[in-house]
DNA sequence: TATGAATGAGCATTCATTCAT
DNA sequence: GATGAATGAATGCTCATTCAT
């Protein structure tokens, strides 16, 4: 008998809730979420986000785990092999820039963390793991434009990713104070694509080795 | 008769207010900060928070004012005249990173803003002012480094600014997400050298001529 | 097939409840004790605590008859067959005190039931007979000791054995405020012997007749 | 200008929530009283009674500390100077268990902290002192008594005290469930009147001397 | 018999704010 | 200007209990 409102549905239930709660997390940040507005929104009560989630907190760990894990997912599908050393670059920031642009309430999430001095996501322990594959690829292809001679030497790829990682977080998260500051919209679509330009350009002419500049 | 403690001190109520209040929102942002906390911390009484400011709103939006004075007055004095193009950029780098690295605080309420999409900030109206000095003097240096060839032509000094900016703010923002991420502590003094040399070498080596490179 | 997990115990799954239940009722009374906390420290959940008992006041209830039945089946094993009645006295009140300080729990239960006013008690309709061959046999020694000469006349068996208990109970039931008001620990084993002493020493010194005295 | 509801009266507000406190915490215990009925028994909100007492608990410490008081004041003025000694422990006796029988909560009180094992008593550090009066008095009948050779020696004033509170303590405490075991109702006036001329009877007959008996 | 999932009312407590002096 | 007293609406969380399997 099919039915609009399932009445048993642990899987759906502890997914809605904790869609529901990473909207408002990301809305709203840990302390401005309301645990009864997340129930609502996930169409249960208060009493089953601490039946699944223990806490308020807990449930927000839950949340920041589950960011962690569609990103690491994401992270690890970009397929560069066969493409020349510059282009590869260029294609991963872009790939990267693109996933930070449509998925503004990670870095709310981001954010929010650095404001809790990164407690919460201490207790998740696979952090570290979900970046290395990227910085593994990063690696491979300074090291295959330094043996073309296309890249300098002595490049270390974690600040390199860090750098590349920031300049598309730093617009994309600071979109309305830079607003309000530079009277720029950096949400605009021409907008992002100039300054994403300058970015491609500034990562690779530094890349570009000393002896090909004077 | 002369009392050991001072009765009545509007101004010093007013500001040891405003001091509270600025080390609390940095802290645990407009949600996460309490009126009573704030009163205490000041050594007076909620009420007077009220008869000052209005609201707890209206006292963020305070401090988010006096925040953008200090930062504002810190950047207009920076002095580079005389200075070769190249020197001036590093030097105007490294200053607002400096800025940027001792008032993680400030970064704390500028990631506030933008979670509530810049809706206080909106409120003030002097923001476009603050930066446009400093804009004014990249505009100089950069004109000065076409003229003598050591710049290339064509730098847009707004999105020029963004970019360096973002850079040192990333790492100061993010610094303990980043370590859980990439293992490395960007608070580190080293650390920050390190990656600050490579983001100097990356901005100038992109504002150098085509004609220089090949 | 055989199962390391016995999964249906009906009776072993009652009598974890019962116990469970018991220690919690007196250790937190009916208000303080946790369903939640029964049904886990009985190794169960709380859904068979409803099956078995219907409520949590029936679950109540249940502990209150089984700790009577308990107590009913200690009164009523004494034998003082054969003693002088003094002697009879003597062991009747310490075997008494005995069971009231090796039980402390039941003092807490029936505190518990004074709370409520005796409501619970009265649906049990078994108290009486629980103590009438105590009182009985009580009776009976002090007829002995009538007829002997040895105790004076008059003597209602009920008010004295009420006394009798209260002699003991009290000082068990309030060991914990005895101490603060006192400074003394009711609860120690040479500060229970001294006091019992005094007791029975009262007890035996009000039953001699009045001619023996002057 | 007068009013029927004042609307300032701190010390109104605070005397008017430790009353209705005092109800609700001997009828239900600290577990089973709730903060809010409180609050509208008192004629106030909730928010006040955390105002002048910071918490449930503080509150019931607050209902503890005002009943020992009341207690300590009445006790230390009962007058016995120039009455006979048998005759002064006699009236000493009657005031003590007129105490109790007046003022049942108190002994709910006292229950309920032995049920906590005494915590929050220990907070309030002057206990010791509220009886000691008592006690001093009573030394001093017995020491008259014992001069006068109506006493006999030996007797410790404190265990003598706690006896003699117990009994009026436990017919007054446990007036329910001794309905229930034995039928009779120890709150009814001719039944309080009997035992307590037994209890009477018991602790003259114990303080007479040996020699007077045989 | 047994158990995980679900519920709604109630819980102690805290919130930003206002009143009266 | 300054302060203690007062408020009502939340807030996160827990309660005893019931439903569905």
């Amino acid at each position: 008998m099919s039915e609009l409102r399932v009445k048993r549905d642990p899987e759906g239930t502890r997914r809605r809730i904790l869609e529901a709660a990473t909207e408002q997390f990301t809305k709203f940040g840990l302390a401005g979420a309301r645990v009864d507005a997340i129930a609502t929104a996930a169409g249960t009560n208060e009493r089953m986000l601490y039946y699944y989630f223990t806490s308020k907190e807990g449930l927000y760990v839950a949340v920041l785990e589950a960011m962690y894990g569609k990103f690491a997912e994401r992270e690890s599908s970009v397929d560069l092999t066969g493409l020349p050393p510059a282009e590869a670059i260029r294609q991963l920031a872009q790939s990267i820039w693109t996933y930070l642009r449509e998925n503004p309430q990670w870095l709310s999430l981001i954010n929010n963390e650095n404001l809790h001095e990164g407690r919460y996501l201490e207790r998740s322990s696979t952090m570290r793991e979900t970046i290395s594959p990227v910085v593994d690829l990063l690696r491979t292809i300074l090291q295959r434009g330094t043996a073309t001679g296309e890249f300098r030497e002595g490049i270390d790829p974690l600040d390199f990713y860090v750098t590349l990682v920031g300049m598309g977080y730093y617009i994309v998260s600071n979109r309305y104070t830079l607003e309000a500051f530079t009277g720029r919209n950096y949400a605009d679509h021409v907008r992002q694509k100039t300054i994403s330009t300058m970015h491609v350009d500034m990562l690779l002419s530094y890349l570009r080795p000393a002896d090909n500049r004077a």
